[in-house]
DNA sequence: CCCTGATTCGC
DNA sequence: GCGAATCAGG
């Protein structure tokens, strides 16, 4: 089948009355739907009315296939140059990473918070092992809630997926509920 | 796996 | 110009 005047008509209504490509080419006979959204491509009306279309995909690389001849013979075209004339002025949003380990505050006596020494107004992210005679607790000022401003970051992330990789705070979690 | 449109590129 | 193959999504 060939683009005739009527078809291409046809093409042009039903795909300006919001037809998808498929139906339409399904209702001409004789094409894919491929064709269509070719043809429709070709003549320029790709855009319908449907504002909601954020749909922008960054730049398909060009398609490096095989192809098999007709004789049976195979040819492999050259992989085409990525073309990378700049890369995008990234503004990378720094996330908030693992956050380096906050020591203990020392206490007056110079050792850190213990359950013993620890007080309301005081951070009670713990740190270290609670088997280990060393544990003992962050002890900054907590100022709203249970723990300083940079533990509360930590301990009030979302949860993570069960089977996704353990955080390193994610034993601290439960220890501190 | 069904569907959608978008794109590339050999013909 | 044509459209299959492929892609990126819903």
């Amino acid at each position: 089948m060939s683009w005739t005047d009527e078809r291409v008509s046809a093409l042009k209504k039903l795909w300006a009355e919001g037809h998808s490509a498929s139906q339409i080419a399904k209702q001409l006979g004789g094409v894919t739907r491929n064709a269509v959204i070719g043809k429709v491509h070709r003549l320029g009306l790709s855009g319908r009315a449907t504002p909601s279309r954020p749909v922008k995909r960054p730049p398909r690389l060009a398609r490096p296939k095989p192809r098999v001849l007709p004789d049976g013979s195979v040819k492999v075209p050259s992989p085409q140059v990525p073309e990378r004339p700049a890369e995008a002025p990234r503004t990378v949003i720094e996330r908030q990473e693992p956050l380096a380990p906050l020591p203990p505050l020392a206490m007056d006596d110079g050792e850190p918070a213990t359950i013993l020494t620890l007080r309301d107004s005081m951070c009670k992210w713990p740190i270290g092992d609670p088997a280990d005679p060393k544990f003992a607790f962050c002890g900054r000022k907590a100022d709203c809630g249970p723990y300083c401003a940079e533990h509360a970051k930590v301990a009030f992330q979302p949860a993570r997926k069960r089977d996704s990789k353990r955080g390193e705070y994610d034993y601290v979690r439960r220890i501190a509920g």
